[in-house]
RNA sequence: UGGGGGAUCGUCUAGCGGUAGGACUGCGGACUCUGACUCCGCCAACGGGGGUUCGAAUCCCUCUCCCCCAGCCA
């Protein structure tokens, strides 16, 4: 019974239309512009473009929607190539652009006019507005709507000749100035910019709008199903009116999906640039922006994103996801792939008193629980070592299982230690701790079979590698900043932390994203822009699940309610 | 107030006239040399009101709420 695969209604029409066949092949298209970086919303729309011609054998073209010039460029492209690219996807010689098709989009406009649907307008850009009207009231016929072909087809020449500078006309759709659809009110087509094009160069002076273009490219690429997002819903009876007078041979369909937003982060183009801009993250591939670069940078795997928009699926129904449903796919994924690794965040030195001073002991450690055949590295223990200052505490609560005074702890992979001593600067801050560990616990050998509730994770002080670790948590403290005016408002102050870190040896040979758990702390990988061989940099992916952290903050919240 | 869409556990989502299911979260427990992982259990939803029907999340009517549209942006 719950054998009956379900699909989204996207992927429903589509097999139902291979099935009539109306259709043999699939044809998507993801059509980006040029205009900044990817993030999340896209991670979606690509892996649906993609994943729905793959599905059937179809194909996509990654086509760059490249109709104004200005906004646009060739930074913005050669990102957007590498992101789609990252994610796993290859449009092989489908790479196009928009602009390829100025030309016969020009002639197109040339036939409307000579069909008598479409007129060089002259109002200026303001007296446009005024007549088109409001929500609730028509609009007017421009004074210029029943130029005759001829003059149009002149006045629309000598546009494109360069014979008028920038506004001074304005081709438009002759449809219907009251319309309740104000997308039918007349629409623009072509608007005259003199600037250069990213990709066509000086050829152009008059530039086609969105919903003119995308219509026919997707016409003359044979797409089959349109793929967009819910906000063009009410253009879809222009993006048919186009098919309607022009019959091109192919015609596709646009359907309508909701975006993706998610949970504490922005996707607004406008909102990511004004932190790019204003310097509040380091650009757009700061690893806590959820631009792809950023989430590439942060460490984030691209199977995990990959699963999050799959879970996330394709409806018509507003959505804010949470981040716990991206984390848990991030921790799902790296939790099976990750190696495992020791490193202390916020060192506490412990001086074993027993132990003798100038000894090496090489303790084995797997690199992965679960997977035996991914081996094991050895890990230096000697006198002095570095663990965590959480795992310490001087007044402990009964329900916390590490060190304490006059408690035992089990160093993972090592012995088990009890604190005998704690030492103290002059502030009063626990700076050492003077432990002595049992021999006859040694991980592994018979006789440590000795029991102990914790375990704790450790770095020999002689042999750890210093590095700087950046922990980081989202970027607004809004869980919908999207919908919020001013971001600086929204913004979580802490987003970014840095700790000078030890980390174990084996630590030393850790490639640029290259991710990998420390044990107990959550998953890490080497920053690709800041590491080096010299001075190790880390960026915190994710953090693993918490249950002691959750306690410890509910008491904490019980607590303030009492006081 | 015009037009276009959308409402199912806290969050995503399945359902297509026949027992409202899954994932994430949350809660409880088992296990544990990672308070991780894993395992077990629990809480939790059809926006409201009418109808049709033996039977309605599903069909009809009605109300309510949410989102989008007045760029020479996409």
């Amino acid at each position: 019974m719950s054998e009956t695969e379900t699909r989204d209604f996207i992927r429903q029409i589509i097999h139902d239309d291979l099935e009539s066949g109306k259709h043999a092949e699939i044809v998507t298209r993801f059509p980006p512009e040029p205009n900044g970086y990817l993030h999340v919303g896209h991670v979606m729309s690509i892996c649906l473009n993609f994943g729905v011609a793959a599905e059937t054998g179809g194909r996509t073209y990654l086509r760059l929607d490249d109709t104004n010039p200005g906004k646009e460029s060739k930074e913005y492209v050669d990102a957007i190539k590498r992101d789609v690219h990252w994610l796993g996807f290859d449009w092989e010689d489908r790479l196009t652009h928009a602009s390829d098709y100025f030309g016969k989009l020009y002639e197109s406009a040339c036939r409307l006019i000579e069909m008598g649907c479409a007129y060089v307008d002259s109002l200026s850009a303001d007296e446009i507005r005024e007549y088109r009207g409001t929500l609730t009231e028509a609009g007017r016929n421009s004074p210029y709507r029943n130029r005759s072909v001829e003059e149009n087809l002149d006045l629309f020449r000598r546009m494109r000749a360069g014979e008028f500078g920038d506004g001074e006309h304005v081709l438009r759709a002759r449809i219907d100035m009251s319309s309740p659809n104000m997308n039918m009110r007349d629409p623009a087509l072509y608007r005259i910019r003199h600037i250069p094009h990213q990709n066509a160069g000086d050829e152009w002076c008059i530039y086609p709008m969105y919903d003119f273009a995308h219509g026919l490219s997707d016409a003359y690429e044979h797409i089959t199903h349109s793929l967009c997002t819910l906000e063009f819903e009410d253009h879809r009876p222009l993006y048919d009116w186009f098919l309607d007078q022009l019959k091109p041979e192919h015609r596709p369909r646009q359907i309508e999906f909701s975006r993706l937003n998610l949970a504490y982060a922005v996707t607004s183009k406008r909102k990511l640039n004004t932190l790019v801009e204003e310097g509040i993250v380091s650009g757009w591939d700061d690893p806590r922006m959820p631009t792809i670069a950023g989430m590439r940078r942060r460490g984030y795997p691209v199977a995990a994103l990959r699963e999050f928009v799959t879970r996330a699926g394709v409806t018509k129904k507003d959505k804010l996801i949470e981040m716990g449903m991206l984390e848990n796919c991030i921790r799902e994924t790296l939790g099976e792939q990750a190696e495992r690794r020791m490193a202390v965040l916020r060192p506490l030195k412990v001086i074993l008193t027993n132990y003798p001073e100038n000894t090496v002991e090489m303790m084995s450690a797997m690199n992965h629980p679960a997977r035996p055949e991914l081996g094991t590295r050895e890990m230096p223990f000697s006198r002095e070592l570095w663990i965590e200052q959480d795992d310490f505490m001087e007044e402990a609560p009964r329900k916390f299982f590490r060190l304490r005074p006059g408690g035992e702890v089990r160093l993972r992979f090592g012995y088990i230690i009890r604190c005998d001593e704690v030492v103290k600067n002059a502030a009063g801050d626990v700076v050492e701790l003077r432990c002595s560990y049992d021999p006859d616990t040694r991980s592994g050998t018979g006789s440590s079979n000795r029991k102990v509730k914790g375990t704790i994770h450790w770095v020999s002080c002689e042999h750890a590698v210093d590095a700087s670790v950046r922990l980081y948590d989202r970027l607004f403290n809004e869980a919908n900043p999207n919908a919020v005016d001013d971001i600086h408002s929204a913004l979580n102050p802490k987003s970014l932390e840095v700790v000078d870190g030890k980390l174990e040896p084996a630590l030393m040979e850790l490639s640029a994203g290259q991710a990998v758990q420390f044990e107990r702390l959550g998953y890490f990988c080497p920053d690709e822009k800041d590491d080096s061989a010299g001075a190790r940099v880390i960026n915190r992916i994710v953090t693993l699940r918490d249950s002691w952290a959750k306690l410890e903050k509910q008491a904490m919240q019980q607590q303030n309610q009492v006081v």
